[in-house]
DNA sequence: TTGAAAGCGCTAACAG
DNA sequence: CTGTTAGCGCTTTCAA
């Protein structure tokens, strides 16, 4: 293998199939009348050369990239993890490349991924929520690219939106506790500031146990990014301040955790103590008592954004709903 | 808000400011000498016009881009989003982005990828596993740039190789067992073609065993990617054909559904059987009772890797090592 | 059906 | 300290 380290060009192709680059170009892209034979002739050599187009250069020349940027606030969260895996295959088929960025649910740090995403000059860029900086909106108005927020509907979208209303599903958990009966009702949850959804499911639960004529018996907020650890031990503080008979968790991983916690100080689920949850993941849906959780659908909707992204469907926002799974905990 | 769909250009900020181009350019880049007064005026001009660098033009015209491709085989085990979350914040502070593509442990589309993020003529590279189809590997030594291969030290790497010995971490997880005084050992694991290291692991451990005089008891191999419910069933089929007294997991999911199968079951843990797994994961550490299990540094291996990848370092194997961390369940 | 030539927006010598 | 001038490798008219 004698390559040099300095690539093959596009030149190089055309200079050794004795043809001129506008035609190497047009069979690279399938684009344009080529004949059968200066076809061959031209993949011979790339074949030969081990050719591969720069596309660096070749989104310079033509007008829009095959890129698409993702700015997302964890990846630790197995969520967001779940939405790539739908927007992939979408995007893969498609021939376009995905650009990812973490925010670390700090929208300081989203806005400057905007920046440094769009200097990419992507053909559309994925977010998630509805709420961004001031000079994030601006830029990416100002971008002309096609953007679309995932994970919530509980808003005003700058263009597409693609998730579920938070605040319903909250509202649902809510509801569905009043209804099995429950009365001292916790809460154990992670940020509001930082993680903007989980709020807004907070906001809507609290809401339905007021019009139920139910106040929220006792809560714990933890400082740290949610974890099945901050679970177990958030419900730990919170049952050493109160006598609780269903807590509510701001998602599975917290929920999880809770669950651990029971079954490690022997609290009967749910006899003692009810245990709900959000987002359905595989561990809360296995577990020995299936959890009783909100399923929400990520992989769904991380494959309707990239098939959003990639038409020209009006500006709107799509709601896909989530479902209430009553497992064994609740 | 007037801004036309139409990016601005360097130039555009160039006229508007009165000076030249490659001004404009030093003062972005902060690289050569400009007066301060000159440089103030760009950076307001910058400003008023929103101006976004165009960095596809700006890596085509000077020698390296600043992007980094990573092939990872899965999104959905958080072993790979972990790593991602490592390499992150070290790649953002040197001004670098990076493509990802999921492979999905295919080693075909491990090559079509390699194929099309060298396209965008990346910085370099980071991929799994030291294993990968011939045409990739010329693709990539061709390439000229810069190759990590992570998560794997059995074998022998293209450039970079930062990870661990899954030959060792099998072979301590049997001398574990064999030192606990179990003999009717099983596993329970997924699809080793696609799986490379959970192969090497499972030959490590059935090594260690046969020196110790013992053969496997029994297993069962999913065909199915590693999950939750695949251990959970795994564990099942396997109890029904075979009386065992310890089972040796893939990795943690799977091991946690043994864990779940058990205490539904109603099977002491470790009394009448022992469950090990692997890769330390949060929900086994903070289960009931803790998963013995082996912590594999994944944070350090992606931020060590993004750390090399940017160095200098000359080529060779770095060995993070892991830790057996025993638990309540072996 | 094919080739020549003019950029895409920026960086990097090279003068001044 | 600053401006001019070539390209980077490709796509895209426009002629032929």
């Amino acid at each position: 293998m004698n390559e040099r380290s300095t690539a093959i060009t596009l030149t190089d192709v055309a200079r050794e199939a004795g043809v001129g680059e506008s035609t190497v170009s047009r069979v690279l892209r399938n684009h344009g009348a080529v004949s059968a034979s200066t076809r061959a002739k031209v993949e011979a050599v790339v074949a030969k050369l081990g050719y591969v187009p720069n596309r660096i250069a070749g989104t310079l020349a033509s007008t829009g990239s095959r890129l698409v940027a993702i700015i997302i606030p964890s990846l630790s969260n197995i969520v967001f993890p779940d939405i790539l895996t739908g927007v992939g295959p979408v995007l893969d088929t498609a021939g376009y490349q995905s650009v990812i960025g973490v925010s670390d649910y700090d929208s300081a740090r989203e806005e400057a991924l905007v920046a440094s995403m769009l200097a990419w000059r992507p053909a559309a860029l994925i977010l998630a929520g509805l709420e961004h900086t001031a000079a994030a909106t601006t830029m990416l108005r100002a971008s002309g690219i096609r953007v679309v927020e995932i994970l919530d509907t509980d808003g005003v979208g700058l263009d597409l939106a693609v998730g579920y209303s938070n605040r319903d599903a909250g509202a649902a958990s809510a509801r569905f506790l009043v209804g099995r009966g429950y009365r001292n009702i916790g809460y154990v949850g992670g940020d509001f500031s930082r993680d903007v959804r989980a709020g807004k499911r907070y906001g809507g639960f609290v809401e339905t146990l007021r019009e139920a004529g139910i106040a929220l018996a006792g809560q714990q907020l933890m400082p740290h990014p949610s974890s099945i650890e901050s679970g177990k031990q958030g419900l730990a503080s919170l049952l050493a301040a109160t006598e609780l008979d269903a807590v509510y968790f701001s998602n599975d991983d917290m929920a999880i955790g809770g669950y651990f916690h029971a079954a490690a100080a022997g609290i009967a689920v749910p006899e003692r103590l009810a245990l709900i949850g959000h987002n359905g993941l595989d561990v809360a849906r296995f577990a020995p008592q299936a959890l009783t959780t909100i399923l929400t659908p990520r992989r769904r909707i991380g494959a309707e954004a990239a098939r959003l992204l990639l038409s020209d469907a009006p500006p709107g926002i799509h709601d896909l709903g989530f479902e209430l799974m009553e497992g064994a905990t609740a």
